[in-house]
RNA sequence: GCGAUCGUAGCUCAGUUGGUUAGAGCGCCGGUUUGUGGUACCGGAGGUCGCGGGUUCGAACCCCGUCGAUCGCCCCA
């Protein structure tokens, strides 16, 4: 391509067909499950100021340091593309006073945008569900949070992806944990890879999700955040996982689960791929599908009252791969026979789709061609359009139906047409 | 930010140790046939081989650079 068409920008898709429709399906169930979960739905802005993110995030991490979308208007102000909702829906909850609503259940969806290395199911402008509960201290939360979770992905039909489910406990526990992982890991700082030797000192937590196997022979042995809880911490915990068994919700204790941002408290979440699985091959990496946990200290961040809350995110993309479906919609395609029917061929498939009745039309060629172009299509019956022979008999319908759905649809176009011969 | 692989027609790709005028399938456009089932036949348009430089008598092919894509690392809100 040498042309001057301008391209596409790096990590932004074009989705189409099979991939759109599996998106839009994804979309779709998850609003319909949030609905069954009474979660409210929100719209929220593209973009921020951008301390909105900065402050909610963490000023020095790389994510906003490097990683975010971030210009100047003609005001002079700087703003932010959203790299994620959260931050967004709680400047919403302290601006807009929905502290009057807590605890508050929301829901959306939408673009997303993080200036990233593109690879397989990471770009930079993605899609994503989210739902938050906001003004609930309670494991409850979590659980009814994740059942939801649990729900849409048995309604999207995915298998192979299990709940792993950690604690981080309180801000106390977190910081005795991470003292005592320090000490572990430092006692071989020498025999750890490159990367885990500077983690040691920016995000120690970080080692033990490393891939690197001369880390991995560490992490067997490394501390565990049992040994941290306070005990507020550990009955929280066992709330939140003797809720998830009575709802019927299947997970897995994750001990080297963690989280980047510092702001998260007690629980930590993410629905996985087994290792192994046809699900976790189409995924490659980036394989994490729906991930979340507790985050009490964010509001306060934004300069809002101690707000606890919990919530989880969604790839959109990474769902769509993972669903297994047909998404053919069966069409009847309306042929006039010559040129002299083309109107009453529209006003016939006008008719029909006021029926609910999905018609496929061409606009051009004579009626062999486009009823070859309708089966390539997917059309399962060609309706021809002709002129009225001496019996008043004006169509001619011939149908390959094979599903229930297209033989009943066969009939109810006879129906509608008030003819009743009809050839197999 | 780092690494690997790859860039040929609208799409998927072929293209010999570097050797005349770069090919196929699908799609697209036009036509013929066929009163009807994922047709058949005939014809046509469409490519500065990503871009720039170099080596060579000669480059789609070799070298360098650049841009882009893909996959992985880092990071992951």
């Amino acid at each position: 391509m040498s042309s001057k068409t301008p391209q596409a920008i790096r990590g932004t898709q074009d989705i189409f067909g099979a991939d759109a429709e599996a998106f839009a399906f994804v979309v779709e169930t998850f609003e319909r499950v949030r609905k069954l979960y009474r979660f409210r739905r929100v719209e929220m802005p593209v973009f921020e100021k951008t301390e909105v993110f900065s402050r909610a995030i963490g000023e020095t991490t790389d994510v906003v340091a490097k990683e975010m979308y971030s210009f100047t208007d003609r005001g002079d102000e700087s703003l932010t593309l959203r790299p994620e909702f959260t931050a967004g829906i709680a400047r919403a909850y302290l601006t807009n006073g929905w502290q009057q609503h807590a605890p508050l259940k929301v829901a959306t969806h939408g673009p997303l945008f993080r200036y990233e290395r593109p690879q397989k199911g990471r770009y930079r402008q993605f899609h994503q569900l989210d739902a938050e509960i906001i003004g609930a201290a309670e494991p409850q939360a979590d659980v009814e949070l994740l059942a939801m979770a649990d729900q849409l992905l048995k309604e999207l039909g995915i298998t192979g992806v299990s709940l792993h489910l950690n604690t981080l406990g309180d801000a106390a526990s977190r910081d005795a944990w991470r003292a005592a992982l320090v000490e572990h890991f430092r006692a071989v700082k020498g025999e750890l890879s490159e990367d885990s030797q500077e983690r040691l000192e920016k995000n120690p937590l970080r080692i033990l999700d490393s891939k690197d196997p001369r880390d991995k022979r560490f992490v067997g042995d490394a501390p565990k955040i049992d040994a941290f809880l306070s005990d507020e911490a550990r009955a929280f915990f066992a709330a939140v996982t003797s809720g998830l068994d009575a709802a019927g919700v299947k997970w897995v204790r994750a001990e080297s689960l963690v989280r980047g941002l510092d702001y998260y408290r007690h629980t930590a979440f993410e629905f996985v791929p087994d290792e192994g699985s046809e699900a976790a091959s189409k995924l490659g990496s980036q394989s994490t599908v729906l991930g979340g946990g507790r985050y009490d200290g964010l509001m306060e961040s934004l300069g809002g009252p101690a707000t606890p809350a919990v919530g989880w995110a969604a790839g959109i993309e990474r769902l769509a791969m993972l669903v297994e479906r047909s998404f053919a919609t069966p069409a009847v395609a309306i042929l006039p026979e010559t040129e002299a029917q083309e109107l009453r061929a529209i006003e016939v498939a006008a008719m029909l789709r006021r029926q609910e009745i999905p018609c496929w039309t061409a606009f051009k060629g004579n009626p062999k061609k486009r009823g070859i172009k309708a089966q390539t299509d997917g059309a399962f019956a060609l309706l021809y359009v002709r002129p009225s022979d001496e019996s008043g008999r004006e169509f001619n319908i011939t149908s390959a139906s094979v599903t229930d759905a297209e033989i009943v649809l066969s009939r109810r176009v006879m129906q509608i047409l008030g003819e009743d011969r009809f050839r197999q």
